[in-house]
DNA sequence: TTGTAGGCGTTATCAG
DNA sequence: CTGATAACGCCTACAA
């Protein structure tokens, strides 16, 4: 495998400008620089990255900090991340995690050692310790989906989404209209919900006071969806809406609505959230999220960063679309339900 | 950013034997070992992985190199892979493949320089140069859920799998049994189906010839199946089952085909593929194929050849199950049909 | 059992 | 513009 020095060699010239040459460095004479590159292609050599993030001070690479209950929502991520880092040299490495000590330890690790000149970290806070080190170390990381404003961050506005949703329900003619929200932190069982604010504000607006018992909090799974709908129809007077905190939770709540026999969207109807990849082809109507582009806009503040380091962190808000489908309707006359 | 030096001259001892313990070499009395430990405990030192990898030979890291198509399939797998390498100091360096020409330059990167110390390939035959290279170059690669002799595979049989589809489709009574399948190489259109041979070999067993309209190709996606599914409908002499290579193409396919007034199981019944996590609550019939078992197993084998690197590739094929829920059924009598 | 010296492949900083 | 040379932080001999 050859090295720096062997080129030099090859091309008669200093390592100083074989570097100069692999770095574009504007200091070479463009004959230099052609025997150089010759050289190179003779050998086929390939620096080493190992060797460069030692020597230098950049390791060229990002860390991915990720739990793992995004599901498919990780991979329309992903796609946005390499739209916005395809222009690049940068690798990604990928610490997933799944569940609060392993957090915990990831963010221990993350800034600790220069293993990486930065970070997207995905759907969730970080605590206060990483904060105050990456801050002092001049490490950026950029939130994804989720908002600090001490730090970068790319997301939409779950409290906004919530609202539409409901608003949307508001205007089918629905006035028992039910939430089956998320943990804001999922590793923290005693967070609030992540868009209760928005549900709330929205009835409010609406002059209807916030239900007694129409607040749920489930898992980002059609099981966890299920089992809040099971408790949501028993409720003495049962929602004629609702509005999820993610499109995994709907299918779950449409399923269990239907069999135990509330027609959808005749008796029930439901609202998602994400408009993931199989929400179109369920019928299910939801409110899109532009995953792939927060991965894209996340990437691109990093670059940023990492660039002019000096920079104050900004929030980036993008915005959220209702998109209509089969699972919402007018809500029944009274009389006329089951 | 504390170094070894400074441990070593805080615990009053040199550099190397701050390493051994470190790396938790036999040869340091327990007494000097606690001195040392105290010191880096103190300083809050923290070994630096790229000098590590730079000054010792490997990296630490492994390469997963992933197809985008994988959808929701990817999460799973990586539980299985951190469960795998859960004990161990890897990295994961993330290297995504949206078309051809990516995958190439990927697998030209992959083993060129010592990034990594070996690599996750994800559903995709590795071109032949790269097989080439890596064996010359004692560097291990695991192959998942794709099988090639020349390297260590996890996998299932995608033909036994689809022969189990075909043979359940069979025992209800079904005679005309279509196939929905994807190609082998996903990023080269002009390779076969990945589970053609078990689906004509099933029906061959069953004295049944290959019918002539029946196998389609199509992309993995709900979009994919039910693009085939129409044009299976069209043919004179529709298929009463129809296997498909994937869930998100059977739920295509069941859509479509209710869209059109086809009854779900009672006209057609529809197989898929891989037990996703949405199979469950559509109550779609599928294949489970042990996912996050193969991400483990994966793992576990390249460590295995990380230790030692003398052995022979081996293929582990996993087993499949149907799982049997709403979308099958018998097929109806001729003269009751649509 | 321990300390010391050399090397890993770059980049960065100097003189020239 | 170019070439030498000193880091960079760790591991691995080798010498003690």
């Amino acid at each position: 495998m050859p090295t720096i020095s062997d080129v030099a060699r090859a091309a008669g010239v200093g390592i100083g400008t074989v570097s100069r040459v692999l770095n574009a460095s504007p200091l070479v004479s463009e004959a230099t620089r052609q025997r150089v590159v010759a050289a190179i292609e003779r050998l086929g050599y390939r620096p080493s990255p190992i060797a460069r993030a030692f020597g230098g001070r950049r390791t060229q690479t990002i860390e991915l900090l990720v739990p793992l209950f995004v599901g498919s929502f990780f991979v329309e991520l992903l796609r946005g991340i390499e739209v916005g880092l395809a222009t690049t040299q940068y690798s990604l490495v990928l610490r997933t995690i799944e569940g609060a000590e392993e957090r915990q330890r990831v963010f221990d690790d993350c800034c600790a050692r220069g293993n990486s000149d930065g970070a997207l970290v995905v759907w969730m806070v970080p605590p206060q310790p990483f904060v105050e080190r990456m801050t002092a170390a001049g490490f950026p990381a950029v939130l994804l989906n989720v908002v600090d404003p001490r730090l970068w961050s790319v997301a939409v506005n779950h409290d906004t989404a919530a609202e539409q949703a409901v608003r949307y329900c508001l205007r089918l003619g629905h006035r028992r209209i039910a939430l089956v929200d998320r943990l804001e932190d999922a590793y923290d069982t005693a967070s609030r919900g992540i868009c209760l604010r928005g549900y709330r504000q929205a009835l409010g607006e609406a002059g209807l006071g916030v239900p007694a018992d129409y607040e749920r909090l489930s898992e980002l799974t059609a099981r966890g969806g299920a089992a809040a709908c099971d408790s949501l129809l028993r409720v003495p007077e049962p929602p004629t809406a609702i509005v999820a905190a993610s499109d995994a939770q709907a299918v779950g709540i449409v399923q269990t609505a239907r069999t135990r026999g509330w027609r959808v969207p005749g008796d029930l109807s439901v609202v998602g959230y994400n408009d993931s990849a199989f929400a179109e082809f369920l019928g299910l109507t939801t409110v899109q999220v532009p995953i792939r582009e927060i991965g894209r806009r996340a990437a691109t503040a990093l670059l940023g960063a990492l660039a002019e380091p000096g920079n104050e962190p900004e929030t980036i808000y993008l915005p959220t679309d209702m998109v209509v489908r089969q699972t919402c309707g007018p809500p029944q006359p009274l009389n006329a339900g089951g």
